[in-house]
DNA sequence: GTAACCAGTTACCTTAAAGTAAGTGCTTTA
DNA sequence: TAAAGCACTTACTTTAAGGTAACTGGTTAC
């Protein structure tokens, strides 16, 4: 996993322009952790419940294991979820949200907002 | 543009899947129209005040004069951003926000607040 | 009159994300 | 004992996003 920070450019920075990249550079820190098609998705699942693999592969529509399998490791390494292994007869595997995932609450909820209202909108018109 | 909407899927849906795609499904619809590395960079951009062409792409850090006129045509399918031309001597480009891109405020915020506790912790450690 | 600014466009290329399909090793159920 | 479930992995291909660089056609400032 690579960890990036946005920083500064190399430019002369007006007024605007820094005050313009203080909202800038977190929001892309921000994209770069849950941005793609399937990390919010997959956070989603395992809050509600979803735990084992299998089930959190059936409750994301279209996801296939190869990808699900790739993004856990991401948000993994990311801090976001944890991977238990109980060597129960057989061995089986969980998936738990830490607690720092739980601070993406109010982005999931902002976006489930926005996505809910914009759904209306273009259905509505 | 492709505009999609997220709709059900195919299985028998348990009481925990449908609540969880209650979630799932707005946030990939507002994903789809706000996701990628410059959509949300630009409506801050403009937001604070950058409304001319050459004056959004400096104040964006990397960006090239390509992939911003792409992403401009794309907000402004989505109706988030106007582009008004002013037919002075020279003529002149406006850009500007739409008042339903003032309603993406709180998913912007949430991001910020995000990624810059998200910035601490990464230094921090 | 030439250099620079504006608002882009064009063609080409690289990389990363995602999709397809099949297979692995193990275990439990019918 | 054959089928199905679990938790994945591997190999290959497609698609989309993004980057590089040059160029257009107009305008204005030096």
């Amino acid at each position: 996993m690579k960890t990036v920070l946005h920083g500064g450019c190399g430019e002369t920075a007006t007024e605007l322009h820094t005050d313009c990249h203080k909202v800038i550079m977190p929001v892309r820190d921000a994209l770069d952790v849950i941005s793609g098609k399937w990390k919010l998705p997959i956070i989603i699942a395992v809050s509600r419940g979803h735990k084992r693999f299998r089930d959190i592969e059936r409750s994301i529509p279209k996801i296939t294991s190869k990808v699900l399998s790739k993004e856990l490791k991401d948000l993994e390494a990311h801090k976001l979820v944890k991977r238990t292994v109980y060597d129960s007869q057989p061995v089986s595997v969980e998936y738990t949200l830490t607690a720092y995932a739980d601070t993406l609450d109010s982005v999931i909820n902002a976006l489930q907002q926005w996505g809910l209202q914009h759904r209306k909108k273009i259905i509505g018109k």
